[in-house]
DNA sequence: AGTAGAATCATACTTTCGGGTGAAGGCTTT
DNA sequence: AAAGCCTTCACCCGAAAGTATGATTCTACT
């Protein structure tokens, strides 16, 4: 779509000078030099977008894992409550946060390592980063 | 030293071609390509270049902070102990791996949260990434 | 209307964590 | 030799975490 159209901007000018040069408008050191930089500008763009999606790592947003969270049968509780294990708060802390009681987090938590297949809340949050549950 | 060297091969090449379409053993339209495809080249190496630094990063190799290591006079043991724990490890689990008591490992960790400030293992960890003491 | 799943909470029990204290051996520094 | 730090370990105790089981309520879907 836009690629074409730049493309094509780039080859009607390229047309239009080589057209003067034809004319002699143009000396032929003008015209390799104009060329000159357009390539250099295309090259230094393809080069960028060539690492681009690494960097985009970098400065990384996080994205969550859908696929993953539907996959593991993770329900919206206790993603949350993953959220909250993974800012480092205890269960009652959890449970005063989203208004619970102590045990409903203990159930979500004992859920929620049945699921991701982990024995303790550590290993829980190191899993929920791995697979993108979790920032 | 070694860009300098390039630079002079590129103009060096350069010339020749011009040298050579003066002759007419060139044609206008082969001498342009050649110049576009130098300059693209040249430009892909420059755009490459430009956001190698980030790119690094991505496939980061972890860098110990070993200043906040003495700053916060942290022991190798100690440092070993949050590794373990990084990793999911119980208390115990970190005992047998390390060949040392649980109740060694009870003391490093207790002396590691007063160290870092902290009242959990999970947030240990968390902080112990932060200020990159483990990867 | 009925079923399935989720979310909620409870009780009871076990295991793990974490704090506090003390102490012994080893190593370095003064 | 003494002082200081690290490492190791022990015992005790309370708190937090985790397991198991069961019950209730709410919602969504058929």
């Amino acid at each position: 779509f836009f690629y074409g159209l730049a493309m094509a901007i780039l080859i009607f000018l390229l047309k239009y000078l080589e057209y003067r040069l034809l004319v002699r408008d143009l000396t032929i050191e003008f015209y390799v030099g104009i060329v000159a930089v357009m390539f250099t500008i295309l090259g230094v763009w393809v080069g960028v977008r060539l690492t681009r999606k690494k960097v985009v790592l970098v400065g990384s947003k996080f994205i969550l894992n859908e696929n993953e969270l539907h996959r593991l049968e993770i329900s919206k509780r206790e993603h949350e409550v993953l959220e909250l294990m993974a800012q480092g708060f205890s269960n009652q802390e959890i449970a005063d946060k989203l208004f619970l009681s102590l045990n409903t987090i203990k159930t979500h938590s004992s859920n929620l390592f049945l699921k991701l297949e982990v024995k303790r809340r550590t290993q829980a949050v190191q899993k929920g980063k791995e697979l993108r549950l979790i920032p």
